[in-house]
DNA sequence: AAGAAATGTGTGTCCGCACACACACTTTGT
DNA sequence: ACAAAGTGTGTGTGCGGACACACATTTCTT
């Protein structure tokens, strides 16, 4: 507090360190040179008075533009990464209106190689701050490791790499998922007689996708394996590759089904939706337990006509939205980010799907 | 855009109008007198150049406290209440340490009288803006048209009450959160041969709870009455009354045991818990499938343990929060607040449960 | 017709902070 | 011993907007 009863602000620091505001300001900012005792006072009268800047006059004196980079993989329209992608526009839209100055570089990946090259491409233009989705692990390591030695801040989001110097990381333990999806695919299966048949299916395009379909599939076998279900349930894997055309797609999977209808499918990523399409065109007496990820439109309407039973989300479009927030709070305000955001876990049915998935 | 190249500014739409600064204050401020010719030029070019005033500068500049009235109903520790206003708590902190100076003046209430009484006092106090979550209907409509009368701000969280001239609604539509958890207990029950009994519960100590209660029930029961599941499926509806005393409570629903253990019981609210203890007390071979709502303690640890199967929530400590930010963002930086923001459903099991509910 | 009141408009200060600049005092070099 | 370089500190201006105040011009009184 102060004179004027509101904040501390730093001429109330000057006055009781007798100094100038000046001063203060250099050892806020370690910028010049500070004579040792005066620094120790200074830093003693801050944490005492426990002084935290006022983030609007911060933003205002500070004219800089915050450069802000932008590394996703590629994807068509109506994907998944569509999702966080509007969240991080949503984010940039407010934020502009509000008076911030934020330029933006994008990039994408189409495979590791590229993600590593746009990577270090963001070094080159020398953003303040880089918000990306990792691909690979080796790619990733190569690529922060740089980073690191610029003291580039950067955020993870999606999927997390163990011990990474990031700022922060904003997403969700994929094990974790698949275990809850176990439950709920336990206990809709439970009380049907005799052997239950599960199939966890991986649909996906490119390596960066797969290291999370993965994680969930193993939490989902954990749990099975923890709950010592074995006898109770078997299992198949499958790794359908992603075909563009439907036809195809169904042709393979309908031979796989002709081995028999399973009681429940999990699909590990966000293409359950041509799993549900092939299954409505393949004649059988039983529906299958059907149960997938994200909240992108193709998947939306076949929640809604209910041959998916359950769709996982994982807060999309909030993860772009508080990527750029964090970035902000962390460049601009200087404040202190959490190390991990995880996100909750949705689910949606038919009774409470979302008209419109933009966040 | 302006001349340098960043945001609009007053000065740039000043220069434009060929007049002061202070004009173009008085005609965005609707204060002092401005001849309508000039206004009409200001108002022109502030919608051509889409002025959007710099948020950190009005902050900044206009140095009035918001003085915010918070009306919640009493609550104890452990209890639901707790959540939402931990969501309050944690917006007042971090927008107090960005240098915004916010008063609070809270009142609780225990029944609808109560609940007239103290929202009119906030009236007395003339607080900028009231948040509060509704008791009963004829109350809120009373009070609300006083507040309509004296153009004060307020925004409803938790439960809406449809049509009144709210800022916001903030919180989300029990009765698809009820059709919700029907379609997660017709999946896990729809195996079970024979007809599957089920039981609903609403447990609730005052009548402003009920409201919602009862909106999730019939939310539920309307979910099987559209499937014409009634065949397959027989209800039962309990209305406990919360004893403090579990000893007494466990007698009371034991007793209903008695007559058989049902396959499934949604409690509509969150004294699941209290249900999850009786029912672990009572020898039967059956357990049931055990449904509820919110994150409060004693249900996580009954979520852990496995005694309840899964827990809904809908961001309860979200909800808080962002009804004081709308509150800033509407009063502060008078920016346009969406009239409903509805809540996501979560899902908790054992497995994705969190440490710590705290937002 | 002259002062009073109403109307319209411009100027200046402040909000808290960032940063450039100025300047005094000390230390170093020759 | 005196200039050059280095070190420590104070002052001033600007960021965009809010608001008080000053003042000019018009309109109303009597």
């Amino acid at each position: 507090m102060s004179e004027n009863g509101t904040h501390t602000r730093i001429k109330d620091i000057a006055a009781r360190a007798g100094c100038s505001i000046g001063t203060v300001d250099r050892v806020i900012h370690n910028r010049g040179k500070v004579s040792e005792s005066v620094k120790k006072r200074i830093l003693e009268i801050i944490s005492e008075l426990d002084y935290k800047p006022n983030v609007n006059a911060r933003v205002l004196a500070s004219k800089h533009p915050l450069n802000l980079g932008i590394l996703l993989p590629a994807y068509n329209e109506g994907e998944y990464w569509e999702l966080p992608t509007a969240g991080i526009q949503h984010a940039l839209d407010r934020y502009n209106e509000q008076g911030y100055q934020i330029n933006v570089f994008r990039l994408s990946y189409h495979n590791p190689e590229q993600f590593y090259k746009a990577g270090m491409q963001m070094l080159a233009e020398n953003m303040d701050g880089i918000i990306m989705s990792p691909a690979t692990y080796k790619e990733s390591v190569r690529l922060v490791r740089s980073y690191f030695q610029e003291a580039k801040p950067f955020i993870l989001i999606d999927s997390d790499i163990q011990g990474l110097p990031s700022l922060s990381f904003i997403g969700k333990d994929p094990v974790q998922s698949g275990s809850t999806v176990a439950n709920l695919t336990h206990k809709v299966t439970r009380h049907i007689p005799g052997q239950k048949r599960i199939w966890v299916i991986n649909i996906s395009k490119n390596l960066s996708q797969m290291y999370s379909f993965l994680a969930r599939e193993s939490g989902f076998m954990n749990y099975f394996s923890n709950k010592q279900l074995q006898e109770e349930y078997s299992f198949k894997t499958y790794e359908i590759e992603d075909r563009d055309i439907q036809e195809e797609f169904d042709k393979h999977f309908h031979n796989l089904l002709s081995d028999g209808v399973p009681h429940a499918i999990y699909v590990t990523g966000s293409r359950v939706y041509k799993i549900a399409n092939s299954l409505k065109k393949y004649k059988s007496g039983y529906k299958p337990l059907l149960i997938g990820h994200d909240l992108i439109r193709q998947n939306m309407e076949r929640v809604r006509d209910e041959s998916i039973d359950f769709l996982i989300e994982e807060e999309a479009g909030r993860q772009g939205y508080l990527a750029v927030e964090s970035m902000i709070r962390s460049i601009v305000h200087k404040e202190k980010i959490e190390k991990k955001q995880l996100m909750n876990l949705l689910i949606y049915t038919r009774e409470n799907l979302p008209l419109d998935p933009s966040e």
